[in-house]
DNA sequence: GCCAACATCAGGGGTAGCCCTGAAACCGGG
DNA sequence: CCCGGTTTCAGGGCTACCCCTGATGTTGGC
């Protein structure tokens, strides 16, 4: 009953790893209408092809450079309506916010080494070709930490923000205690909770109080 | 030999002080070219006459007001040629910055119980008048201190920023002391040392580490 | 109504960061 | 040449700040 198949442009580096996803994929009733090799062929194939979706391999380190990332984000900006699956040995994080942008609609990030089937990987080509979105769970955590990382927080408490605000003049423990009436055992409590939420693991080369001054600070500019 | 004596114009309310300082005055060879009582006076008179130094003395408390300083402001920002010599009994340290602002040619701040002799004085107008300056030693005390509040990272030694300005990335003694090749003995000497620097008593209230930091950032903006 | 998150606090223990004194080496200036 | 300031460090002591577990009451959402 399948009128139209899903239309499916490759880019990978090498050819063996690329025949072998052609495979699979028509296996699986896709339908590969070009494969391409680098990022102006893939430019062009998406062009002269308009294929429904992309599944891009980002092969960098040590050789290649990050030209899948940068025309994956290109890609996205020029047809909205193309879905970009990337597919990558590492978690190459820094292009992450610029290449959801606004929407996420249509995209996906997958590490190799963690997708276990092939029922999953075309699964989540299926699902990314419709619009859909498909993250590997490290992905995620990495999303959220870096928004964490921005605004840090939000993460706390409003009580918790209270007491790394007098931390952040400077004031000791027992004295954030009396202005905020608690024992000092509470205020340790709160300072604990802190750290932990701020991501400060207990390292033997942080000074963790003046650490977290300092985001709070960061935070207010 | 005395081409042109030294021009002097005199302000004091107090008629009897302006005639005694006059009098004295021509006696050493200057010329008395105006005597004015009140800030105006001061102003018509300077343009007027043109003179090579105006000697003011500020005589607020409890009566007057402060219009002996602020003129001298003025006349020094109006007059960059002219020399300015204040006599006051007291010390008024709000005016000091903006009195010499950039530059400190031709200006004198004199405390009138600490002027020891005559001798002193007409030094100190003849100083002023060629553009030099002339300060109470008390004055220049109360501007270093002034300067000290102000950039207080000035009086550690050059060692001891180096360890503030890691502890203010949020190290740890112990890595503080890795990095500069110290024991962590000789560590916690120059933290001592920094503290009692910064002015920072052991309040039991206060956290000296995060309070040092907080100075140390505000003097870098 | 229950469960999760928050806020509060206690008990009990470890140690980094602080205190003080004292001392040695160096260096520059009166 | 000695003297004050800097830099380095040791010995010995104290406690504020940290760790962990566990308990209680409150709140808000499903």
């Amino acid at each position: 009953m399948r009128v139209t198949p899903t239309r499916v442009v490759l880019a990978d580096d090498a050819l063996l790893f690329r025949q072998a996803i052609a495979w699979l994929l028509e296996q699986h009733d896709f339908q590969v209408v070009g494969q391409v090799s680098d990022a102006d062929g893939l430019r062009n194939a998406v062009s002269a092809l308009r294929p429904d979706i992309a599944v891009i391999d980002i092969r960098m380190p040590p050789t290649g450079r990050l030209e899948g990332l940068e025309s994956a984000v290109e890609l996205r900006a020029r047809h909205p309506d193309l879905g970009v699956l990337l597919l990558s040995h590492y978690l190459e994080s820094h292009y992450l916010p610029v290449l959801f942008g606004a929407n996420a609609r249509g995209v996906g990030y997958l590490l190799k080494e963690r997708v276990t089937g092939i029922e999953a990987f075309v699964e989540a080509v299926t699902r990314v070709a419709a619009g859909g979105c498909v993250l590997d769970p490290e992905v995620v955590d990495l999303m959220i930490a870096a928004r964490s990382r921005r605004d840090p927080l939000h993460t706390l408490t409003a009580r918790e923000r209270e007491v790394l605000a007098l931390m952040a003049e400077g004031r000791s423990n027992q004295a954030i205690g009396a202005q905020l009436v608690l024992t000092p055992k509470t205020v340790e409590s709160h300072v604990r909770s802190i750290f932990t939420r701020l991501g400060l693991a207990p390292e033997p080369d942080d000074h963790r109080r003046v650490l977290a001054v300092l985001t709070y600070l960061r935070a207010h500019h």
